[in-house]
DNA sequence: TTGTTTTGTCTAT
DNA sequence: ATAGACAAAACAA
């Protein structure tokens, strides 16, 4: 599937996503497949939750910070400052681990924003507000 | 506004 | 063990 910025490649190991690319294609497409129509239709604004079986593989805390991602709410936004608060550690700490996050979208880490400003994305900031604007977040 | 300091985790010596 | 990087925040001036 492709959006305004391009491509979106899921790679799948024994029926699990193990990584969201986005910006790059990968083949075969077949592997795409189970995972293209939720992709879809969360692209066009239909679908707000993704729920498909994933493979996630971190460190403990890096796990505990997805976590808290996770349970986000569509269009909402929170700062890595009130992640580190929960998690009683720091901010620098939660971009760490946001940045090793290998399923975007699946583990919403646009919604993680900097107290003043958008704060950085893995796959380059242009992604990160177009998929603040697909959501209609209000920042 | 701008620099400077503080901060926890990860990676690589 | 240790040093440097990093998707941040708080503070001083």
């Amino acid at each position: 599937m492709a959006t305004e910025l391009g491509p979106v490649s899921v790679l799948v190991e024994r029926g699990k996503a193990v990584r969201i690319l986005l910006g790059v294609y990968i083949q075969p497409a077949e592997f795409i497949d189970p995972f293209k129509k939720q992709l879809d239709e969360y692209f066009n604004g239909s679908r707000k939750i993704l729920d498909f079986p994933v493979r996630i593989e971190g460190s403990r805390f890096q796990k505990r910070v997805w976590e808290i991602v996770r349970r986000i709410p569509y269009g909402a936004v929170i700062t890595y400052g009130e992640i580190a608060k929960v998690l009683n550690t720091s901010p620098r700490a939660v971009g760490m681990a946001l940045s090793k996050n290998l399923l975007p979208i699946y583990i919403p880490c646009h919604r993680v924003i900097a107290k003043d400003g958008l704060g950085g994305f893995s796959e380059g900031l242009a992604w990160k507000k177009f998929l603040l604007k697909v959501e209609g977040a209000v920042l």
